[in-house]
DNA sequence: CTGAAAGCGCTTACAG
DNA sequence: CTGAAAGCGCTTACAG
């Protein structure tokens, strides 16, 4: 067992001094090509690699991101912090993960704990307990203290800092906008309860759509559902007594639930109804029939959120206060839950 | 903006020496109580919390696990990252992922990069062309540097550390002996290249429970996918033209390519053809028909994970070289792809 | 060209 | 009861 080797270790062996041995290997040219070579042989031959610790304390930066998200077994924040972690490494960075559980207090724990020095920076969505509070405390203190925050998805007006979205209201919008080109008028929606914001803006998207095309809007048609892990009886409920066309759902979980419900009763998909979810994930792509959905890339959403982070870090001018909104733009995956024309 | 305060900065409004504040706060009986409520008031009133890298550097340990892991968005991954973070939080770590994406190279980087002192222990599960290359060098210098690895899922028995596994082997075995048990003689195999570990041994219970069975086994019922991306034509080519009664896939993504392709010939599942899969995911719960797995707890091998590596990071006898290998039971979950007796 | 010193933010054995 | 000193592993302005 060779345990790691330090510059004063170094210093030691070859007899010099650890400033010396820190300005060899860093190039300096106040040293003699002598000493140089010798202990860079000598630090290669018993691998010195330098202490992040003791770097991160003494540059007073990590090069790590902190990451907070809801849930990291829902496919669509999976792939931001794959979209994260690809531009962070690129740039030197690390990224640390942590999971708010959609608990307001578990986000607030985790942010305060990585505030304390870990990182340099936060790409966070907020949680649902968090939205429904409406108490950000944690997030501007940080911000105070002059850490960077980038918000995603589920982002608050109250904050002011950089943030990545989509235009959940207008994606939803052309959404409901096909369907009614389509020809369908009785179209229902499944949706969140409104204090998660993504649902609140595809709902007001779904009602703009439907208005715009002089459809009325119909309250049993419109289902929110609120404990997401059983939504199964509602929408079956809701599918089983309302005469629908088609469905808007603003997330794949209520896209492919709608669809099981609808086989379930005898109904056939898209030929007796049809059906349109949002977030092009896992799901929607190997379900039977396959659901066509709005695609909110979530690999772009985190590069994007870790490029204006990491941006933010390097820039010289630390307090710019100019902050920046940056929408991603969907587009509708279509497959075989809608007809085609 | 209020920068984060030092115990150098309270020490000196307080007019007391930076010792004084440190041991104060930690309730040290050196100190006076007078001293420790006003130096603990002042504390309060500026949100004093100690900066954890100048913790690490001190401590030498820091508190933080390292995942590295081929994929995130691959449900089964995500799932361990959630079992992971669960139990770090509870320890009070916090835990750095690393993606390799099945790359030896970003494997051996991100490793290289984390083991300069980020971190205190690894949780891995080998890339593809890390197994493929069979060099593990990168592992071996880690864990002979002091650093403790635990291995999951995809392990190697050329290094000695410990592991959390499922019987893979059996459980396949299983999987196919059910098949048998329904009465399938013509059963065929989907499963990867021979490299990848859990794919040759799911393949082995395989051919052990044809054998068992004294069913021949028949070359052209077994396909080895190498390119995951691309697996639709072959898979289909496979139902195409051979005679097949039931398919046993050594994942959920072959499983559900194989329904649908299946269903796009026109073959009925499972009254035409009975399928079962591996790794209990999101896809296998929603596909239509939903897939019968067998089910391999992410969370629960994450969860085991660290609290072994957790264990061995805060234990004593720091050089205990007595590694366990610790298997996480599976079990079959029938749904809709094969028929109930 | 080399090295002692100060410092990043903390802890703790030791002196007074 | 309080504080100076040494140290974790590094960097860098400064002295010699």
């Amino acid at each position: 067992m060779k345990r790691k080797v330090t510059l004063k270790q170094i210093a030691k062996e070859l007899d010099v001094s650890i400033s010396t041995v820190s300005k060899s290997l860093k190039d300096s040219p106040e040293i003699s090509e002598d000493t140089r070579q010798k202990v860079q042989a000598f630090a290669k031959l018993y691998n010195y690699k330098p202490n992040n610790i003791a770097l991160s304390l003494k540059n007073k930066k990590t090069k790590t991101i902190g990451i907070i998200i809801p849930e990291i077994v829902h496919h669509f924040f999976a792939t931001v912090i794959s979209g994260v972690e690809n531009v962070a490494n690129e740039h030197g960075y690390n990224v640390i993960v942590c999971l708010s559980d959609e608990s307001f207090d578990k986000e607030v724990i985790n942010m305060e704990m990585l505030a304390n020095g870990s990182i340099d920076g936060f790409i966070m969505s907020l949680s649902k307990e968090t939205q429904q509070k409406k108490d950000f405390h944690h997030i501007t203190e940080v911000i105070n203290q002059g850490m960077p925050v980038v918000m995603f998805d589920r982002v608050t007006n109250d904050i002011l800092c950089d943030k990545v979205i989509i235009d959940d209201s207008q994606a939803a919008y052309q959404a409901v906008k096909t369907l009614v080109n389509k020809g369908y008028k009785k179209i229902a929606l499944i949706t969140t309860v409104d204090y998660v914001s993504v649902g609140k803006l595809r709902t007001e998207g779904y009602i703009k759509a439907l208005q715009n095309s002089d459809i009325k809007i119909d309250e049993n048609l419109i289902l929110k559902i609120e404990d997401i892990d059983h939504c199964d009886e509602a929408i079956e409920n809701l599918i089983n007594h309302q005469e629908i066309e088609a469905i808007f759902a603003v997330n794949e979980l209520f896209a492919v639930t709608a669809i099981k419900a609808s086989l379930k009763i005898g109904l056939k998909v898209p030929e007796d109804i049809a059906v349109i979810g949002f977030t092009d994930g896992i799901i929607s792509k190997y379900s039977s029939p396959s659901i066509t959905t709005v695609s909110q890339n979530g690999i772009k959403m985190g590069g994007k959120a870790a490029k204006m982070l990491i941006e933010r870090l390097e820039r010289e001018d630390e307090d710019d206060e100019h902050y920046r909104t940056e929408v991603i733009e969907t587009h509708l995956v279509e497959r075989e839950s809608t007809p085609t024309l």
